[in-house]
DNA sequence: TAGTAAATTATATTTATTCTAAACTGTTGA
DNA sequence: TCAACAGTTTAGAATAAATATAATTTACTA
């Protein structure tokens, strides 16, 4: 609760009113200090189960729309069955580990520059994201 | 129709069925030179137009499927709403044309080295990929 | 605090994908 | 050659993520 107002401001500021669906979906959301990566599916069940809060499904999809649109969310492609969204918008590339279907954040710095030898005529670079996929490693299980 | 031997053997040795539907969607996916990327929904267009063919959603699936886990074809993961799928199965990466919505190869050779200077105790890279995003570049339309 | 626009919600709809089960086909061995 | 059978195709049903709808509720403002 403490950081609400917080969020309250944030929303104003952003145009959007701070209802208690989308506090509680902030508090949820950029309380962890640590990057956090979701699909609705688990932001579903942990508004109703940590947050002990009945949000409708429409309302969590509609909020995770308008934090996208307005900069706070990123919404990673990965899977075809369902989306993943970032709580860290800054450039950055991941790990996507297929043992527990869990994203990994990897700074930017942790990357060396790609280097792409080509070209589209008329196009430009927008985006440049590095997905790695990792699995356990199980050479010597002693 | 030239190449339907070819196809049939490569089938019957892939333990594949070589049935009348397989070989018209090996024609669509392999006859051309260049690395075919579709959606399912393209694919089953361009069978019931170019190849002039009625053939069934369900057996459109399952033949993608098959030839994935046989490593004829890849899946690209880009979006959420519907999957790509890449004649291309060698390592690769990718442009990804935002205005078009359309999959550009780049050929491993052409993107530098990636250093990632980041493990994940237990775990190993199976792949690395890299998606550049691009969009028309309108910057003097003159 | 009333009026209004915005937001929430339950529910319906859409759409990609998968499943089902009946009909059909390719293969094989007698 | 062809019967038998497993494998395949198919229409249609089922599933599930995502979006739309429209009535109710809530937040803001005057
Ligand atoms: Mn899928
Ligand atoms: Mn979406
Ligand atoms: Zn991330
Ligand atoms: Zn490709």
């Amino acid at each position: 609760m403490a950081y609400a107002d917080q969020y309250i401001d944030k929303l104003r500021k952003s145009g959007i009113r701070p209802t208690k669906q989308r506090i509680k979906i902030c508090e949820v959301l950029f309380d962890a200090e640590k990057t956090f990566h979701f699909t609705i599916k688990e932001l579903v069940r942990i508004i109703e189960n940590q947050a002990n809060m009945k949000v409708s499904l429409a309302t969590v999809y509609n909020t995770v729309h308008a934090f996208m649109k307005k900069g706070y969310l990123k919404e990673i492609p990965l899977n075809a069955s369902q989306s993943y969204y970032d709580t860290n918008v800054t450039h950055h590339h991941h790990f996507f580990d297929e043992d527990e279907n869990k994203l990994i954040d990897i700074h930017q710095d942790d990357v060396g520059e790609v280097i792409i030898k080509r070209t589209i005529p008329g196009k430009k670079i927008r985006s440049v994201e590095v997905i790695a996929k990792i699995v356990s490693d199980n050479q010597s299980q002693k």
